[in-house]
DNA sequence: CCACAATACTTGGACTTCCGACTATCTGCC
DNA sequence: GGCAGATAGTCGGAAGTCCAAGTATTGTGG
């Protein structure tokens, strides 16, 4: 994607075109378009880094899930659970990793209803190998002071404390 | 989808497994986790309350930029740049408006490659419901104090200018 | 103990985003 | 003037997300 630099700050003209029609929640507006920007650039980052490795930044966060488990498997609803995405997600996740042998799908030993995502050898391999590559480009975040990085972390904790992640 | 609340910080389990492990970036990877899951919860906010109005936020992002626009229409490349899209995704985006009514294409005065995306009396209409709409929910950050939402918005700024936001 | 509700996962469809490739048009330089 | 390269937009395909609906299994109240 061709990134064209513009000659002003587009959240500072938004507000101002916000505020000149009286729309209300500037403040909200301003901060949510900056969320979401921050996070076009994240993923474009990280996905881009993760490329090379065949993964994606969501295929990357299941695979770390199951690595840090104790056992290395987890049923798909509680990864949907941990990373906040749809059941249907995890299927496609799972899919894609099982595709690529880096996850397998084995049956829980006492719920039949429940499968569970077991990471493979080749899956802990990867899953490392990602992690320092995401190390590498400070996952995307090359341009923020430690100060800010701490900053945007403390300030979205009661937004995600009240939208129920814990 | 399910929200089921964590009985702890999915953010702050990911550190410690992070820090054991010797992985590296840990604060990087903190603040993109937060990030991302700040993202994942307003565009689900915004999107619930501009489901109603047949919009999504995307489509809502290119019509007020219409409406901020002077003349109400602008070459489509030119939405994509404010955007930060892709031009296929403009093309997608303008497609679905301009099935709904709510801009029309229409030829460059001048430069015959261009086409411009014109706003619509319908689409004036609609994308004033709609920000009514957004304001009424705080544009989905309901739970973040006006500190915090100077601060996220602040922490973010060297970031967006460093990936060539302005 | 058994019908009914809840839970776990998958399937099919809609939507958004991106990339690569393609057509049409304009621009600049020889 | 005319051709090479840049620019504008679109199309096809891949990937991700969600919802609605369906199957299979488990839990529960009468």
């Amino acid at each position: 994607m061709t990134v064209v630099p513009l000659p002003f700050d587009p959240i500072a003209e938004a507000r101002r075109n916000w505020d000149a029609h009286e729309w209300g929640a500037t403040n909200q507006m301003a901060t949510a378009t900056a969320i979401t920007r921050a996070h076009q650039i994240l993923l474009r980052r990280i996905d881009s880094a993760l490329g090379p490795l065949g993964l994606t930044f969501s295929r990357f966060e299941a695979l770390a899930l199951l690595w840090f488990s104790r056992k290395g498997a987890l049923p798909l609803g509680k990864v949907g659970d941990r990373l906040q995405v749809h059941p249907t997600s995890v299927t496609n996740t799972v899919d894609r990793l099982e595709a690529d042998g880096l996850v397998d799908r084995i049956p829980h030993p006492t719920d039949r209803r429940t499968t569970l995502a077991r990471i493979t050898p080749a899956g802990r391999r990867r899953v490392v190998q990602a992690a320092d590559a995401l190390a590498e480009i400070g996952f995307g975040l090359e341009g923020m002071s430690p100060a800010d990085l701490a900053r945007a972390e403390g300030a979205l904790v009661d937004l995600r404390r009240e939208a129920g992640d814990f």
